[in-house]
DNA sequence: TCAAGTTGTCTAGTATCATAGACAACTTGA
DNA sequence: TCAAGTTGTCTATGATACTAGACAACTTGA
């Protein structure tokens, strides 16, 4: 079988590379496991030793198993859960785990509120903008990209305020904001675009949460609308119902 | 630029399409609009107009855009939007939507309970249970494709109450379950495994969001846990917090 | 009517994906 | 010590993805 067979423009080696992954996500190969061996992988897909090989390069590069020679190849990693409740913040969840989460300015700029913008945040269409892109890691591992808007005129100079405090809770704070929640969130999953893969540290073609989410304070009002995207490879949400 | 060069295993005309289904969706060519002609697009992306050309025709094939000989290529369709509330009923959701939800039965048969099944059930590890796979279309779309586990001893017989009723709030009723409701939800995203990608009319190498959630009755006690992968081009998930 | 811009189709050449087979290097357990 | 099983590396070959260039067929607007 080749690529060209199955017509999808995904390659024979990253078919295996994702069955496998998938198998070490839904715990059929568990942290440590011996996986079976690349004669017996390439077997069960049907394809060339070789074809296993590279697959299997792939998932030792990412950090997923650890070939030994003579051996065999074990699996490595596991998954970080994050809940989706009212009171999301990145820095607790984060560090529920035992990890230490990290927040990096990636950018900051000025921009105009789109119709969809203007409506998340209760301005009007062209109104100015502060956008700020982050990049979150957990110790030093990439979670999430993503890309936040708040309005110029509450939240002047919101870039620079970011960059020396790393934190979207204790830029609030510095406009006198002392508690916000959750409005509502959209979920959906994608493929990584360039830019994105590369600062979350995924190869091209893997899958991304995309969550679109709104901040309100206490009495309603947004604050800040996101745009974020999880590596859905190191990440799992949980939705917890009342 | 090969595909070799980025190491991806996914096809340079697969990373086009993929670049062009985002611009669809996140509505920078909304439906009707004329995308750039092909030669641009062969500029912005850059790569030869055929990989282009390979990029639409499966996009077209997919139903996504139309191209006009002499014209242009026009943009056909948008997504629908999953509300995931306690309450959640496929076929409300859909009909809301002015659609016909349909359930269809791929398989039920017999299975035990792993010690992760057991626990979301209730129930002791090497239970019996029922295992009902289902797939659920939106007028003719496929929406997604579940496995549902209940347990035997209480719901003898569910596959076969489940191929002629083709809803599982029918199921439920009809062994005297009034109402139920959503347990925790836990959302990732994956890439469709191979059956999945056929079931929902997916190319290879397209993200679904797999959910796995545990209904309950209105005391709490669990009824049935299901991990369901939807098509992630045709889904987005609204998270509506209290 | 005509020019510019569009999609559709053809012919080639090159890079590389995938297969195939062989053997080396190493680990493990009998 | 040895046999069986494992990963690592090499050579070779066919299929095809991608590039390149040319031209046909058609639409649109001046």
């Amino acid at each position: 079988m080749t690529m060209q067979d199955s017509a999808s423009g995904v390659a024979l080696w990253r078919q295996v590379a994702d069955g496998i992954e998938r198998g070490i996500a839904n715990g059929t190969y568990a942290a440590g496991d011996k996986l079976p061996g690349e004669t017996e992988i390439a077997e069960i897909y049907r394809v060339n030793r070789h074809t296993v090989r590279r697959a299997l390069a792939t998932l030792a590069e990412r950090g997923f198993v650890r070939a030994e020679r003579g051996s065999g190849t074990y699996v490595e990693a596991p998954r970080l859960a994050y809940p989706l409740r009212s009171r999301t913040r990145f820095s607790e969840i984060v560090g529920a785990g035992g990890q230490e989460p990290r927040g990096q300015l990636i950018d900051a700029s000025e921009d105009v509120a789109t119709k969809e913008l203007a409506r998340e945040l209760g301005l009007k269409t062209g109104a100015a903008l502060i956008r700020i892109e982050a990049l979150r890691l957990a110790d030093r591992t990439p979670i999430c990209v993503s890309t936040s808007w708040l309005a110029a005129a509450r939240f002047p100079d919101a870039g620079r305020v970011f960059g020396a405090t790393r934190s979207m809770t204790k830029l609030l704070a510095h406009y006198g904001v002392r508690d916000y929640r959750r409005g509502t969130t959209r979920i959906t999953a994608a493929i990584a675009d360039a830019a994105d893969a590369a600062r979350l540290d995924l190869a091209l073609g893997r899958p991304v949460l995309v969550v679109d989410s709104t901040d309100v304070d206490i009495d309603g009002k947004p604050l800040v609308t996101k745009r974020s995207r999880f590596a859905a490879e190191r990440i799992e949400f949980v939705v917890e119902n009342g």
